[in-house]
DNA sequence: CGTGAATCGTTTGGCCCCGAACAGTAGTGT
DNA sequence: ACACTACTGTTCGGGGCCAAACGATTCACG
C-alpha cells in the first residue's frame, strides 16, 4: 500500500482527492498535507461558532477571553509571559490590554521592582465575566467533539501535544 | 477512573493541571477543554512557524497563499465559493484579492452571464508562485507532523475531520 | 561610577478579519 | 411593465495581528 493512502482511499474527502489529483508532479506529502490542513479548518470552524455562539453576546472578542482565562487560571501575570500563554505578540497585546481596561475587566499594575514591567490583573467584574462565560464555553466543547469518544478525544490531545511541541521547537531557519 | 481523566493524570501538562486545580467548582470538561485548547494552540504555533519561514520570503500572507492554493487546485472559482473554500468572509476576501491583484498574481474576471458575479483566476506568476512555495510548505508540515507515526498522522487527520464536520453541522443557536 | 548592551511595553504601518449597511443586478409574481 | 424580493460583491467601522522601530529602564562590566 502506498505511503500516502495508508488511511485508505474512501476516507479521503473530495477534497483531498482533487489536490492529489492536481498537484500530481509536485510529489507531496498528503498524510501530512491532511492533518495540518484539517488542524487549520477544525481551528476556524470551532473558532467561528464559538465566536457567534458564546463571546458575541458578552461582546468579547477571541484573544480578550483567551487573556481573562490565563489570568484567571494564572493569577496576576506580568505582560511579556500573559502574552506568550495567551499565544498572541506584545504588540498585539497592548491593545488587548488597552479594551480589556475600558471595559473595566482587568488593570494594569506597576510592578515596583523595575519600572519597565507591567503587571496585569483581573477586576472583580473580569472575574464574574469569566465565571459565566467559561462553562458556556465549555459546553460547546464538549458539543464540537461529541462525535469522538472519550478515547478518541484524548487521542487527539495526544497527538496535537506533540505536533504543538515539534512546531514550537523547530523555530527559524 | 474518573471520566475526565481517562488519558492518565500523568498525560496532563502542568498548564492543564493547574486549570483543573484553578477551575473546580466550576465542573468543566477537561478532556474537551483539553482537546479543542490543543486545536488551537497548533493551529498558532503552525500557522506562525509556516508565515515565518516559508510565506515571509515570498511576502505572501496566510490567507492570500490559502486563496493562490485553491484557485490552483480548483481552477477559476467565482468569488463567494472562493472565499467560502479558503474559510473566509466575502468582506475580507475583496481586501485579499485586492492585494492579489496589485501583485499581479490573480485577476477578477466578468461573468458573462450574471453581472452581479465576479470570476477569479491565477495569473502565470500566481501558477508559479504556487508550484514554487506549495514543496517548500509541504516539507514543513512534514516536518510538524515528523513526531507522529504514519498510522497517528492519519488518526489525527481522522479526528479532526469529525470535529470539523461536527463543528460546521452545529450552526448558531 | 559610567557607559554600552539587553530588555521591557508601547507605537506605528500594513494587512487581515468580521458583520452590517450598501448599491447594483437578477429573478418572481402579477 | 412593474414592484418586490433575493442575491451579488463592495465598503465601512472597529478590532486583532505581526514585525520593526522606539523610548525608557535596568544590567553588566570595565
Amino acid at each position: 500500500m502506498p505511503r500516502a493512502f495508508a488511511a485508505g482511499d474512501d476516507e479521503l474527502v473530495a477534497a483531498e482527492r482533487l489536490i492529489r489529483d492536481r498537484m500530481a508532479g509536485l510529489d507531496l506529502d498528503l498524510l501530512s498535507l491532511a492533518a495540518v490542513s484539517n488542524v487549520f479548518r477544525t481551528a476556524t470552524a470551532v473558532r467561528n461558532h464559538m465566536e457567534r455562539n458564546v463571546l458575541k453576546p458578552h461582546a468579547l472578542s477571541w484573544s480578550a477571553f483567551v487573556v481573562l482565562f490565563v489570568l484567571h487560571v494564572w493569577g496576576e501575570k506580568e505582560s511579556r509571559e500573559l502574552a506568550s500563554e495567551a499565544g498572541i505578540s506584545g504588540g498585539t497585546l497592548t491593545g488587548v490590554l488597552d479594551t480589556l481596561e475600558r471595559k473595566g475587566l482587568a488593570v494594569r499594575r506597576p510592578v515596583p521592582t523595575d519600572r519597565r514591567r507591567v503587571g496585569v490583573a483581573l477586576t472583580a467584574a473580569g472575574t464574574t465575566v469569566v465565571d459565566e462565560v467559561m462553562p458556556a464555553f465549555n459546553r460547546e466543547e464538549a458539543q464540537v467533539t461529541g462525535g469522538l469518544t472519550d478515547d478518541e478525544t484524548a487521542t487527539l490531545a495526544r497527538l496535537l501535544r506533540t505536533v504543538l511541541r515539534t512546531a514550537d521547537g523547530l523555530g527559524a531557519r
